[in-house]
DNA sequence: GCCAACGTTGGC
DNA sequence: GCCAACGTTGGC
């Protein structure tokens, strides 16, 4: 099983949303990075588990686990012209955005926060850590994971 | 194919 | 709200 960082900005579709929502379970539409895209589309695998990350948010950290329950499907928010996220140049016998569902696990008693996991051991190259990091769909290693998970 | 200009991300 | 870092676009 692998792990990965999903982000998502607080306001528009917090942790909290995912719990509220029909089944727990959410489309991550909307992902327009192609790094981003290869990991929905070929690496993201039923059963993985995931972190669920909000940014530019009163508290940027870590809220909860979550979990892919479908793999990789076009984006057909890319293919909508109605839709803010439609992007011209994906067709929908050759889609260029893909996204998969996720279902949220649980959620952190508490939000571990950015500046809690900088200077953590173990966890110096995390590639949210990373300087100028942006990708909004990552890899966490195995052992990223436990640390992180035991910070709770 | 280069690279300047532009739009976006995201911590602060 | 600011702005540095990044990815994408498009003229040449």
């Amino acid at each position: 099983m692998s792990h990965w960082l999903l982000k998502s900005e607080e306001e528009v579709f917090a942790f909290a949303d995912l719990l509220n929502a029909p089944k727990k379970t959410t489309h991550w539409d909307g992902v327009r990075n192609y790094q981003a895209r290869n990991t929905l589309r070929d690496l993201m695998k039923k059963g993985d588990q995931l972190f669920f990350y909000h940014s530019r948010s009163e508290a940027i950290g870590i809220a909860g686990i979550c979990e892919v329950v479908r793999e990789g499907y076009p984006d057909y928010t890319a293919l909508d012209p109605a839709h803010e996220h439609f992007d011209p140049k994906s067709k929908s016998d050759a889609p260029t955005w893909f996204m998969v569902d996720v279902k949220a696990v649980r959620a952190f008693p508490r939000v571990i926060t950015l500046a809690e996991l900088k200077g953590v051991k173990g966890l110096e190259k995390m590639v949210l850590l990373q300087k100028g990091s942006r990708l909004s769909v990552q890899p966490v290693s195995a052992a990223e994971w436990g640390i992180v998970c035991g910070m709770e």
